[in-house]
RNA sequence: GCCCCUAUCGUCUAGUCUGGUCUAGGACACAGGCCUUUCAAGCCUGCGACAAGGGUUCGAAUCCCUUUGGGGGCACCA
């Protein structure tokens, strides 16, 4: 038996990191048993369907490297892979339950509903449909008139989901609602056209979040009605928020599309996402999995069962990992776009800026958490800086005196060098140090805080040749001459 | 309210099926230290959990029951 599994999205808006980590188990499992991963889009939601999230899906996706073997673009043996273009099966089958006596019409208004509903909540009982058309004779209601069609859930005995990670579940049919199988818009709902889809389409597992194991009974029901095997389940848990509620746009940026504007690598993100409810067990310390050794090992018996909470931290320590191990063309070419995103380069690159950013490269790599950081850190090289205040230039356990001291020694020996380079730099600097009677930190650190205005920056002498000699030089300058200032004021006040 | 799922450090988890090797292991985060021009990275150390109560057993994180906690579902949405 070939696998077949597959990820059906509701056009409504952006996947999120829940649904996805949802959909890379499936993508392993089909692959690692050379199955079939499919894609179907499920737009029976008139009023919710969003026309670019087709795109978004596709783009998130294939941004992730998790391909499709069947869908709406490429097609397919079982196609169409849309559902508004399949209405006709799913009317279909639904006349076929109306009469193999498995459903029925039902023309209550919806405002009768909502009555129904309140009475029933105001009895504290579970509201569900009362089943005021379910015994009609069958030729009460018109097939012309608007109505929708119900499924017939029997009142009594039980329905049993089988969930391959957690045995039978067993629910009581009088507690299961009579579903709205087609609505008077004539669509299906998602019960049917899940059901009628994955049957015609060869689904053999099914993987999906346990949010939908109480609506999993309806289903059964229906495989039953219509005289179909249903598939095998498997339910895995959700991702929540860091609030211990399930994940959602409230949570902030947990679209796939967000982390990737947030310069978080598909690669980390994968292997982050597969170690969220799932590891390989045995005593297994290794975290860090290629895309081929979680083929391999992934196995989707030893998925958790709780549900886990989604954090960011563990995921920027890995997308760190992954920054740190990729080599420095690669990771500059994956640095542009960001630094031009943020306006300090131009696009395209000019071809002068390109031994600036080599330059910066190694300096940042293992300072990099997400590829968006190097915008923060690199900010001064290409922007011009404010004037660092004279209180920030005096260096540790120095005076003001000594520290403008150093800054003019600093900035005569740049001026003065050959070779503007770091290599050069360094030990020189250090023995200016020496020269000047400080520690190399004391004077690197003015230094530092001359040129950047930070307390904290990539290594010094990498961003002063990424700076360039003259503006290093202007910047030095400036530096000298507020800390000139406030040494005479200070002068003057005593 | 009813139904369903679930329960090991703050978080992700190993161990649970096949009780003893568990004074419960790892990772992230946090704290301290080393290294060091700052910050990172790296290395070392520390902090920190079997939800509670009953059973079963010579012995329970592991098996059973109850309670409690957490999550989800109860639409002409998926």
């Amino acid at each position: 038996m070939t696998v077949r599994v597959r990820f059906a999205p509701s056009p409504t808006g952006q996947p999120h990191i829940g649904n996805i980590r949802t959909v890379v188990f499936n993508w392993l499992f089909a692959r690692q048993h050379h199955g079939k991963f499919i894609l179907r889009i499920e737009d029976t939601d008139r009023r919710r369907y969003a026309p670019d999230a087709v795109k978004v899906i596709k783009d998130s996706l294939r941004w992730l490297g998790l391909d499709w073997d069947e869908g709406p673009d490429i097609g397919g043996p079982y196609g169409p892979y849309v559902q508004s273009q399949r209405v006709e099966l799913y009317r279909e089958k639904a006349e076929e339950l109306i009469e193999k006596g498995w459903a029925y019409r039902c023309n209550c208004t919806p405002e009768r509903l909502e009555r129904v509903r309140e009475e029933q909540r105001a009895r504290v009982e579970t509201p569900m449909y009362d089943g005021h058309c379910r015994n009609l004779p069958p030729d009460a209601i018109s097939p012309d008139e608007p109505h929708v069609i119900r499924l017939k859930v029997p009142r009594e005995g039980t329905t049993t989901v089988h969930d391959s990670l957690r045995g039978d579940i067993i629910f009581e049919n009088r507690l299961i609602d009579d579903q709205v199988l087609l609505k008077s818009d004539g669509f299906p709902t998602y019960h049917l056209a899940v059901v009628v889809d994955d049957h015609t389409m060869g689904i053999t597992h099914i993987m999906r979040g346990d949010d939908w194991i109480s609506s999993t009974p309806k289903r059964v029901l229906l495989y039953q009605a219509l005289g179909w095997k249903p598939p095998i389940y498997a339910h895995v848990p959700l991702v929540l928020g860091t609030d211990g509620k399930k994940l959602s746009k409230r949570h902030g940026a947990v679209s796939i599309a967000d982390f990737r504007k947030q310069g978080y690598l598909p690669d980390a993100l994968f292997n982050f996402l597969t170690l969220l409810g799932w590891s390989p067990g045995e005593g297994e310390e290794q975290e860090i999995f290629s895309r081929e050794e979680l083929l391999e090992r992934f196995d989707i018996t030893h998925v958790n069962l709780a549900s886990a909470v989604f954090s960011y931290d563990k995921l920027d320590w890995m997308n760190g990992v992954y920054i740190r191990a990729m080599s420095r063309e690669e990771l500059l070419q994956q640095l542009i776009p960001f630094w031009q995103q943020a306006g300090m380069i131009p696009t395209p690159v000019p071809t002068e800026v390109l031994p600036t950013l080599e330059t910066l490269v190694p300096l940042v790599q293992e300072r990099l958490k997400t590829l968006r950081d190097v915008v923060l850190l690199t900010d001064f090289i290409f922007n011009d800086i404010e004037t660092p205040p004279a209180a920030s230039l005096i260096g540790k356990k120095m005076t003001a005196e000594e520290s403008l001291a150093a800054l003019r020694a600093v900035h005569a020996f740049l001026g003065r060098l050959v070779d503007f380079d770091a290599e050069t730099m360094e030990p020189q600097m250090r023995q200016l140090a020496t020269e000047l009677g400080l520690k190399a930190g004391q004077l690197f650190n003015i230094v530092r805080v001359a040129t950047s205005n930070k307390k904290v920056a990539p290594p010094l002498f990498g961003c002063l040749e990424a700076l360039g000699r003259k503006t290093t030089l202007q910047r030095l300058a400036r530096a000298r001459e507020v800390l000139s200032d406030w040494v005479e004021e200070e002068r003057d006040a005593r």
